[in-house]
DNA sequence: GTCTATATCGGGATAGAC
DNA sequence: GTCTATCCCGATATAGAC
């Protein structure tokens, strides 16, 4: 996005290694040196190729929701009907957070911080999430089909079982060796068939006192 | 729990600004010097009433997880059909998440983290709060009147939503600033109805072929 | 583009007076 | 119990050679 000059490869290798880092240990947390040891070059080369860790930080955060936002609106202008299409998002959103393992906590830790490290632009994207699910509930009520939603609950209905579900691994790992064999982790194909249910189920309920 | 001294007050508030600080800047972030001035302290009294950091951290992180896991377990223990223990437990994590501005926060970073900070004693805890609302799953299916679905799955769907709501709404009033009228934040009640709702909706839904 | 120093500073932790 | 002063390490960032 900034430099078309012929790649080295390291601006990649550090943006990979950057990305794990701030999920393993947030943005406070990251350490530069650390960062670019696993990218196998050196600290200066980070300065290099980026302005300083929070524009590193900012660019990776801005590429996942891009990323994620991209898909959803794939979905979203597709000719499918309403329920396939929230079907769609919810694979989408799921399909991204396992393909980047740095989704979720990253995106966990930026609510938490209040989108401390987010810059305007990448608000706007975040933004754009909810608003892309809140259209498709939209059609899907226009079409009879659902009722009235609130963008931002479907939204936490939907993200938040994802996201949660990616980022606890290393707790649930950890359940596990204290033994508590009561709670084994539920598949991601389980997973997908509960926020599909839950999500769908709450937007085809026939509302009290509502006539088709 | 440590002092049984006559109270001078100062604990006390350095806990209260400690939550604060960790809420807003995560363990990494938070400042010990920030801390104690928020505290009409200095850091040094930091030091006189804890180890370190650390455990100034966990201190805080233990008592809040005991605090959700203490209500979760009287209304698992009262006397209510399967259906008001499932919106009891909703509204016990709610109402914790209303109660400590650092609850949701907190909670949403240490999953990022992979529990990291957290002792195996914490983990515990942690781990009884799934746990406690998989008992009541169980037993409104042992009762005929739930479909068997995994603890931990109900679990995200609950807490997931209530988090996300509780920790995004600086986010939020970013996207209010930006000029999206379109998402306008639910009330806490809205967002009560939505859990109790898609919960109860999936619990209670016909499983395919089955029979009662 | 990539490296080896090195400048610089913030922040966790402690010593010791009162 | 509370304070001031200070130690000291680790971490971001830069300079400058190759």
């Amino acid at each position: 996005m900034t430099t078309p000059a012929p790649p080295s490869g390291s601006r990649a290798r550090l943006l990979a290694a950057a990305a794990a880092e701030f999920a393993a240990r947030g943005y406070d947390g990251a350490n530069v040196d650390r960062i670019a040891r696993a990218a196998r070059l050196n600290k200066a080369m980070i300065y290099y190729h980026f302005k300083n860790k929070a524009a590193l930080y900012a660019e990776i955060f801005r590429d996942m929701i891009a990323a994620v936002l991209a898909r959803a609106r794939a979905v979203a202008a597709s000719d499918a009907a309403p329920p396939e299409k929230i079907s769609g998002f919810i694979r989408a959103v799921l399909a991204e957070a396992q393909a980047r393992p740095h989704f979720a906590p990253m995106w966990l830790r930026e609510v938490g911080e209040g989108g401390r490290h987010l810059d305007r632009a990448t608000i706007d994207l975040v933004r754009q999430v909810p608003e892309t699910l809140g259209a498709i509930a939209a059609e899907g009520h226009a079409a009879g089909v659902f009722r009235r939603c609130h963008p931002l609950l479907l939204h936490f209905g939907v993200v938040g079982p994802i996201v949660l579900y990616s980022a606890s691994q290393p707790i649930r790992s950890r359940f596990a060796r204290t033994g508590a064999t009561a709670l084994a982790s539920p598949s991601p194909e389980d997973l997908l068939a509960h926020v599909e249910h839950t999500t769908l189920a709450t937007l085809t309920a026939k509302r009290t006192g509502e006539h088709s």
